[in-house]
DNA sequence: ACATACATGTAAATAGTTACATGATTTC
DNA sequence: GAAATCATGTAACTATTTACATGTATGT
C-alpha cells in the first residue's frame, strides 16, 4: 500500500480535504500505516488527474478555503482491484529491540531507561486504541478489529515488559564483561 | 538505526563477510529489522573508507574469495555513541490490517482466505522464533529477550486470529451493505 | 538440465520524509 | 506575545529496493 491506496481507503469512507486525510491517519490508523502532507498532497493532484477522485472548493468564513475530494466510480472500481490483490503483507521494524540486542555493551541504568520509555510507549498506545474503541460509534466490523488487534498485542508485551524487567536488568549485568561498567 | 548501524551491530558481534551479514539478518534479525545487498555493500565500503572497519580478503577453496570485515576501535566508539544516542522507536506496518478495514467491500471468501493467511504467517513466525530460542545456545540476553518479545506478540495475535474468526465473519457479512455480495 | 548456495558489486527507479513558504484565527 | 489549529503546496534530500552483471560448485 501506497499514500495513493490509502488516500482513496479514506475516500471511500466519505469526503475529505487533503487535510483531513492526514488528521484521520493521526488519530486512528497510525498504528499501523502513516503518510504526510509531502505525499498527500501531491497523491490527491495524481489521483485527480487519473480521474479517480474528484474535488470541490469549499471556501468558509475565518479558515482557508479548503479542496474537498471526492472518490468518483473509477476511483471505487481501482480501489477494489488494489484490494481484491494486495498480499496481507507485515512489517515490523524496532530500535528498541535493536537497542535491547546490544544490552550488554550499554550502562545499567541506560537499559533501564530503555525498558522505561518502552513500557510507557505500550501503556500510551493501549490506552489510545482503548478510547478509540469505546468512544467511536460507526466503526466498520473490520475496522473494530484492527484496534483489537493492536490492543492484544499491546497488552501481551506490556505483560512481558513487568514480568521480566527485574531478572532481565540482572541476566544483561551479568552477560557484561568484567572490564565493563 | 541504517544499514551502517546494523552493519556495525552484527559486526560489534564478530567478523563477517557482507554475504554472511545479509544471512545473520535473514535468520535471525529479519523480524525487527531488514536490509538488502543494495544496502550492505556500499555501506561496508563507506565504513571502511571511514576507518569504522577494516577487512582481509579470504581466499577459499571452491567458493569465491570473500572479504572478511572486523570493527575497528574507532568503529566499537562510534557503535556505542549511536546506541546511546538512539530513541527506542518502533514502526508496524500492516497491509493485513488495512485490508481487513475495508473488509466489509470484500467478498467473504476472500476476507476468509486473509484471515487464513494471517494466521498461517503468525504460526510460521512463532515457530521460527521458538526454534532459534531453543537451538541457539550462546545468545546475548538481550538477543533472548528479542525473541521473548516476538514470541509473545504473535502468540496473542494468534489467539485472537483463533477466537475471533468465525464472528468476526458474521459481523462483517451483517455489515456490507444487501446489494454487494 | 535446472535450481540453489556461495560471493561481490552497481545503477536505476521508487518512495518517502523534512523543511520551507504562506497566512488567518484562536487559545493560553 | 507565543503557540497551536486550520489549510495547501513544493523541493531537496535520504534511503532503500529491485534488477542487473558475473561466475563457480553442488545438489536434484
Amino acid at each position: 500500500m501506497n499514500t495513493h491506496h490509502l488516500c482513496l481507503g479514506i475516500l471511500s469512507l466519505g469526503e475529505a480535504s487533503g487535510y483531513e486525510i492526514k488528521k484521520a491517519f493521526e488519530e486512528t490508523f497510525s498504528h499501523f500505516q502513516a503518510t504526510s502532507y509531502g505525499s498527500i498532497y501531491p497523491a490527491l493532484a495524481k489521483l485527480t488527474e487519473q480521474g479517480l477522485v474528484s474535488f470541490r472548493e469549499e471556501t468558509q468564513e475565518k479558515r482557508p478555503t479548503k479542496k474537498v475530494f471526492t472518490i468518483t466510480q473509477a476511483g471505487y472500481e481501482h480501489f477494489y482491484q488494489t484490494l481484491m490483490n494486495s498480499e496481507p503483507a507485515e512489517q515490523y521494524r524496532s530500535d528498541f529491540l535493536f537497542l535491547m540486542m546490544f544490552a550488554h555493551l550499554l550502562p545499567k541504568t541506560h537499559v533501564e531507561t530503555l525498558l522505561n520509555k518502552q513500557t510507557e510507549h505500550l501503556k500510551t498506545e493501549l490506552e489510545i486504541l482503548q478510547r478509540i474503541i469505546s468512544e467511536c460509534q460507526s466503526l466498520t466490523p473490520g475496522m473494530r478489529f484492527t484496534l483489537e488487534y493492536g490492543i492484544a498485542a499491546n497488552q501481551a508485551l506490556l505483560l512481558l515488559m513487568q514480568q521480566r524487567h527485574s531478572a532481565l536488568l540482572e541476566e544483561i549485568d551479568a552477560a557484561r564483561s568484567p572490564l565493563e561498567s
